[in-house]
DNA sequence: TGAATACTTGACTAATTTAGTCGGGTATAT
DNA sequence: ATATACCCGACTAAATTAGTCAAGTATTCA
């Protein structure tokens, strides 16, 4: 299992805009040259993350995104679900009442596949962008 | 991030063969009918169980496979790691030298993938066959 | 006002990975 | 003998991912 680059990129690239959205809008090419991801790829994400209420954007020259809250209340599961980075472990459609495999009894691993994503998924809630900024003031 | 089906067929494989290897030796072929995986998938992953020795094989009429070890003592991290299902979080070459991007720091998420790396892997760290087939018992 | 910057949007494509299949074995019980 | 069942490498189709491309629109500043 592995986390995708939308995923990743999305989480770098909020960190990068949590620690220099505080003067002005950071735009995508300062973030693109900073964290060496694609410009085009970084458009994609960022309309994502607009969407679901992330970041603003601001138009024009000297423009860019800047964060719509403190970086302490952007958990890593909003942003996951922004940009459609899910956590599946199980093949088998949960809400269905057929079970697994088209047999009526959920399959032998069900459950331990369930308790998985639970442990995973409460990483990602307990986890915010300021908990990045602050253990990497020294980096880029 | 999802698992990938050999891992998931493995441990469910393994679970079933927890089950009913105590009589005699367990074929693919009542594995793959009991839970539904393609038989020919099924030899593939039995093949590399077998190289890191968590399971033995019976050949001829009868044959099958049987585990190696009591089932508690059957890891879900050594099922995993006899498969190839890895957890992978970063891109970036952990060994490296060089940091992340080429550059001579690491990314500002790094540390972050690895403290989730090192949350999932404790989780198949501490998950074994037994505690499977206990929470099953009215499952096939 | 016009040129440059930077966001907006949908469609497209190449590369990679996954989830298998295929074909040909070999060993053993009955 | 013959059927069962493991053994093994190579191949392929489908899905997913990681981007690119083209054609915009809004805003600032000289």
């Amino acid at each position: 299992m592995k986390l995708t680059s939308k995923g990743r990129y999305a989480v770098m690239a909020l960190a990068d805009l949590a620690k220099f959205d505080a003067v002005s809008p950071v735009s995508l090419r300062d973030i693109s040259l900073r964290q060496g991801i694609s410009l085009l790829y970084l458009e994609q994400i960022f309309l994502k993350l607009k969407k679901k209420n992330i970041v603003n954007s601001v138009r024009g020259t000297n423009g860019g995104y800047v964060l719509t809250k403190q970086p302490g209340d952007i958990k890593l599961a909003d942003i996951f679900l922004a940009v459609g980075e899910k956590v599946k472990t199980v093949k088998c459609n949960k809400e269905s009442k057929k079970g697994c495999n088209g047999k009526p009894t959920k399959c032998i691993t069900h459950y331990l596949w369930d308790e998985l994503e639970l442990h995973i998924n409460s990483f990602f809630e307990r986890k915010n962008l300021n908990d990045l900024i602050n253990n990497t003031n020294n980096r880029i």
